[in-house]
DNA sequence: ACCCTTATTCTCTATTTGAGCATAATTGAA
DNA sequence: TTCAATTATGCTCAAATAGAGAATAAGGGT
């Protein structure tokens, strides 16, 4: 059962999505991007990636270590291999040069302190503003992705694709009944790839899946995208991803106190984890869950105070991962987000 | 930020884990295999895979679809890439021929009715007889794998090193008091792996990361294997990862569907979430949970009755997309297994 | 002393689990 | 026909968890 092919001129890229947070701030790490793009400026950047040498990288892990501790001085705590991506229509034009490109993601994560003057670090949502919703649902989904979905939506031809989109829009950014799932940052993204409303999509020549009603290559046509940085090649695709798996892995593995030094107040912790959620929480709830999961243990020490009654110091607590099979920071689910309820696009369904 | 090196010579295979549920035991498809692997019989046999065809498959998770549907005349529905292994170390010698192997590990779903006499359709877990604890830890467990591991982690020479293997012993197999998680298969493989507790490891030559005591080649110090089925190359590490992965996916999203029938008994439902997490799970209960969460609706039908009282037919609910944002089985965590309690390795702590 | 800010403790309620008892509807055997 | 075995389904009760917020503590500044 094996196929014999021409596996001849494929390239492995390791992709890593370094992050940190500072302030609040989720960051990852951007490097200048010299590539044939055609696009503006904005793409003219890219995740930190090296190719993997075959002959000298023993492991794939290995190899992604090796390079970034190479060009950056960063030292890397927690790695993750994401995904391997390797569409070949995911790359601009420009870029195919007859070999095929396979890229792996990795995410990284780095504490506060590593975040040095040296690279680019990257307010993650300035990549994905709709995924922020710290603050409550933002606005730039009521005013531009919903009805410029809707415009995706009633832009099929056919009735029953037109359902499927609906149903894929309400439950990627839960509308329309759907509730909000942190979780589903590469679906999102995803869709908003298909509906050409990102300028990769444009870039990549995206006619939205049977995008009847525009002309492929009628450039006038393209809807407006939606807000948010773009990166080269399939980058941003690789930092969606990135994004959603790290939702998921905080609420069951205590990765979260790989971004924060050894000793932190527990609003610290708060912030960092709502900093990746994007959302909000109750701060007496989620002092009782984390105290109460045994995370975490009082140090005896106080903080220097900074504005209000001084906080206690806590640290991580090692001996939670023997007491609980999945130690995480558990994340409600959300209110309901009164803000777009009811406007939604309505329902149908598709699996995958 | 790019490192020139040569990438010549990488091969990339394509690996399905193709799941089926029959009579409540999990199935995987396994293929003949007539590599050079020197080691016994056990190892001939391989999961179903195939190159990617670097021209001709526009993305990989085509390129699995089509020669999956080549070789064989299963239909397969949910498709989920797993992870991309490329150690060097991690093929037999004999297989090693100058070029690079990665492989791309696929999680498939198909439904029972796809069994067919074709392929060899394995119990899962005669490649991994601890992971099957419905009815109760196994006592391989405290026969076997205890004591060996025991051995193992006195085996090191520096004691931080053997505090922890100790603490990476206990956490993976639920030793010591800690408690067991479903979803540490892989964690389980690869600890055997390193300790030399499979086959592949001796025939990797791999000694137990620094295992000292035993010398590299003195196939003599050897010891013995834990009962389970190997398979060529590292696909049996593939097969755990994707254990792991399922069993981690069942609980919130609702892949358990794909493999059942469209229409199935809440019997039939929790007989195959249970065969695949490996528990046994608390029948009332789990009829509440499934109903209440609304994943499920009845049809007004009732099955011919095999045994007892007629039992009523449910379909998934797909509307339950719309209204939580992780639908999944949720399982339990699972009652303290008395059996192996107190008997452990005893902690310590290293976090991944 | 009083206000502002942040930390920390508690309460109260609603919901979700864990465990098991009781009842219902079949089939097959006595 | 009646009973035993078997599976399905409904219901209860207590324990644990989650959501919301009041109340109190401990700092700094004016």
């Amino acid at each position: 059962m094996r196929s014999e092919a021409s596996t001849e001129g494929v390239t492995v890229g390791l992709n890593a999505v370094i992050v940190a947070v500072t302030e609040g701030v989720p960051r990852i790490l951007s490097v200048p991007w010299q590539g044939a793009d055609e696009d503006s400026d904005s793409t003219r950047e890219a995740l930190p990636f090296g190719l993997l040498d075959p002959m000298r990288d023993r492991t794939l892990e290995l190899g992604l270590r090796r390079w970034v501790e190479e060009q950056t001085d960063l030292s890397l705590g927690y790695v993750e291999q994401l995904y391997t991506f390797g569409d070949r229509d995911r790359e601009p034009p420009g870029e195919r040069q007859g070999r095929r490109a396979l890229s792996i993601g990795y995410l990284a994560l780095v504490k506060e302190s590593q975040v040095g003057g040296g690279g680019r670090w990257r307010d993650w949502y300035s990549f994905f503003p709709w995924e922020d919703r710290r603050e409550g649902p933002p606005t730039l989904i009521a005013n531009s992705v919903q009805p410029a979905l809707a415009r995706w939506v009633e832009g099929s031809a056919d009735s029953g694709e037109r359902r499927n989109r609906r149903e894929r829009a309400d439950i990627a950014f839960g509308l329309g009944g759907a509730r909000w799932d942190g979780e589903r940052a590469l679906d999102r993204y995803e869709l908003l790839y298909e509906a050409g409303l990102v300028g990769e999509a444009r870039r990549d020549r995206v006619v939205g899946q049977a995008q009847e009603g525009l002309e492929a290559e009628g450039q006038s046509e393209w809807p407006n995208p939606i807000p948010g940085r773009s990166l080269c090649l399939d980058h941003r695709r690789i930092l969606a991803t990135a994004l959603g798996r790290l939702r998921g892995k905080i609420r069951y593995r205590p990765v979260i106190f790989e971004l924060l030094p050894r000793e932190f107040t527990l609003l610290q912790l708060q912030r960092v984890v709502e900093s990746l959620a994007g959302v909000g929480l109750h701060k007496q709830n989620f002092r009782r869950l984390v105290a109460h999961a045994g995370l975490v243990e009082g140090t005896g020490k106080q903080t220097v105070h900074t504005g209000g009654r001084p906080a206690e110091l806590f640290r991580f607590r090692r001996e939670v991962l023997h007491e609980r099979p999945a130690p995480g920071v558990g994340l409600p689910e959300m209110p309901e987000p009164a803000a777009t309820r009811g406007g939604g696009l309505d329902s149908a369904y598709a699996l995958h």
